[in-house]
RNA sequence: CGCGGAGUAGAGCAGUGGUAGCUCGUCGGGCUCAUAACCCGAAGGCCGUUGGUUCGAAUCCAACCUCCGCAACCA
């Protein structure tokens, strides 16, 4: 199998607000998704996201917004779902961890692990900060003895029992995994880093916390609650938990950002074998992008919103100007400025302007009507290339493919000159048509999954038996411009 | 000696041994079917620095300079 049937982003941290950044994980996401709709079909594929909630900072952000715990998270979790709906994310399920699936699947593989003796209580000592929810080295803190990146709240001195995790059990399994699935991992420069870590040697970690008052229970000791990313991870399993879903698993894919490259790869792997369950099919790692050359912060005020760029140049530009504008794997830049550059001359220009144009030209030479008794193109190697292209997730290659298919089709109108031709040689022109119609055609069938707002109102144009529809602008040039 | 990535035309990038490419921008021309859009052409690079390997290096090796991420839970 070529393409992946389960697809995952990243559970988000439910207390986020939702961003440019996460935005474009998931969009990512459902590229591959509607990619995987278009060669498997639609009930043969799989798209869960969703939210992180079972974190102390939940409770604190509760209190402070005067709500109890559930309501909280029931806003916080419904303000995501409602972005992916926005932007036009065409998940399956949304997954949240508080939810009773999930910790019911959670307690199942705390339990088998357990059971396995590669889960055992000890005694973890050491700096903890609650802003990270992690511990702390001395060499982390600052001159006051506190956490740099929280220095307002006090670091606790933990002396407290814990269950561990026999991660170093798994150093080797691991490393002989990599070995036989060398392209489980993507990119490769990735699966280096994580062979390297792994090399460096795997210490246990701690999975619980006996202070937290809100998450999940262990199964064993009700007292203490589960660690938050042992629990986050086994949402991918959780969502496909029932009957009619359990045939997924074998084919899972996670997309995530390569900040959790570790947790996925590392951990979630190593916690699978120790629960003895088959890995998922592959993870790919993405890369981060800064906004105008700067890190994406909220302090900075550079933090871009998705609905916003939505609503002023709608999803499938916000979707394209994301994933063409650096490589799939890299990291890259993203620019208001470069962004409103690629609306007017990619999409207005380029596809916008060649549909209305084409038919345009067609309805006004030949009353609207394709000659489908013209041998036209055959464009079918065109479009192994673009799924060829997308198979290898090579997100921003699709789109510069299909870039390029546009130019291809205007040079031919160009080169022909077919509305002088119209004039002279009916017949002559009949065959440009056809295939002028025939790139409409292809290009209409890669916005499926490329532009797939755009799709209806190009198989509108496109008409049905070549009888061509009214032309519509698609996108707008003058938009820039608000 | 913490780990990793990057330095190629004005900007953003591709290019892992054999005559420097792409997108956007700029300039000139063409066309007028089209969303002031589309097509053609041109200018513009000692491929970070220095040294080395080689018949030949942006591409391999060494050193150095600069920038940027990460350093167990922010995509």
């Amino acid at each position: 199998m070529k393409v992946a049937s389960y697809l995952t982003t990243p559970i988000y941290y439910v207390n986020d607000v939702p961003h440019i950044g996460h935005s474009y994980c998931t969009l990512a996401t459902d590229t591959l998704a509607r990619f995987a709709r278009m060669q498997l079909g639609n009930n043969e594929v799989f798209f869960l996201t969703g939210t992180d909630e079972n974190s102390q900072k939940t409770v604190d952000a509760a209190a402070k917004a005067g709500v109890s715990i559930e309501v909280y998270l029931k806003d916080m979790a419904a303000r995501w779902q409602s972005t992916w709906d926005t932007i036009g994310i065409s998940y399956n399920d949304f997954i949240r961890t508080t939810e009773a699936r999930h910790v019911d699947t959670v307690h199942e593989l705390f339990q088998k692990i357990y059971d396995k003796g590669d889960i055992y209580k000890g005694t973890y000592k050491g700096l903890y900060c609650t802003g990270c929810e992690t511990f702390k080295k001395s060499s982390d803190l600052n001159e006051a003895g506190r956490c740099i990146d929280h220095p307002n709240q006090d670091i606790k001195h933990l002396d407290e029992t814990n269950y561990f995790f026999r991660l170093s059990a798994y150093e080797k399994p691991l490393l002989e995994w990599y070995e036989k699935n060398p392209d489980w991992l993507q990119p490769r420069s990735k699966k280096n880093e994580i062979i390297s870590f792994i090399k460096s040697g795997l210490e246990d970690v701690s999975v619980s916390r006996e202070t937290a008052e809100f998450g999940i229970s262990l199964p064993m000791d009700p007292a203490h609650k589960v660690y938050v990313w042992f629990d986050a991870l086994i949402n991918y399993y959780s969502g496909i938990r029932t009957p009619e879903r359990e045939h997924f698993w074998e084919s899972a894919f996670h997309i995530i950002g390569k900040d959790i490259t570790r947790f996925h790869c590392v951990i979630w792997p190593a916690m699978l074998m120790a629960a003895g369950i088959p890995l998922p099919k592959g993870v790919f790692a993405h890369g981060f992008f800064t906004i105008d050359g700067t890190k994406m912060s909220k302090s900075l005020g550079n933090v871009i919103s998705p609905v916003d760029l939505s609503v002023q140049y709608g999803n499938d530009a916000l979707r394209a100007g994301l994933l063409s504008s650096f490589e799939f794997g890299s990291d890259g830049d993203f620019s208001a400025e470069n962004f409103a550059e690629f609306y007017r001359t990619k999409l207005a220009g380029g596809v916008g302007n060649l549909f209305n144009r084409v038919t345009v030209l067609i309805t006004k030479f030949c009353d609207g009507q394709v000659d489908l008794n013209n041998a036209g193109l055959d464009l079918k190697p065109e479009f192994e290339k673009f799924e060829s292209l997308l198979e290898q997730k090579q997100l921003k290659g699709a789109y510069d493919f299909y870039f390029a298919t546009v130019d291809a089709a205007n040079q031919r109108l160009n080169e022909t000159e077919v509305w002088k031709l119209a004039k002279i040689d009916a017949d002559a022109a009949s065959k440009i048509f056809t295939e002028l119609f025939d790139y409409l055609v292809l290009l209409s069938e890669m916005a499926v999954v490329l532009l797939p707002e755009s799709a209806p109102k190009m198989r509108a144009m496109i008409g049905l038996e070549g009888k061509v529809g009214a032309a519509q602008i698609m996108f707008d040039s003058g938009r820039t411009d608000k």
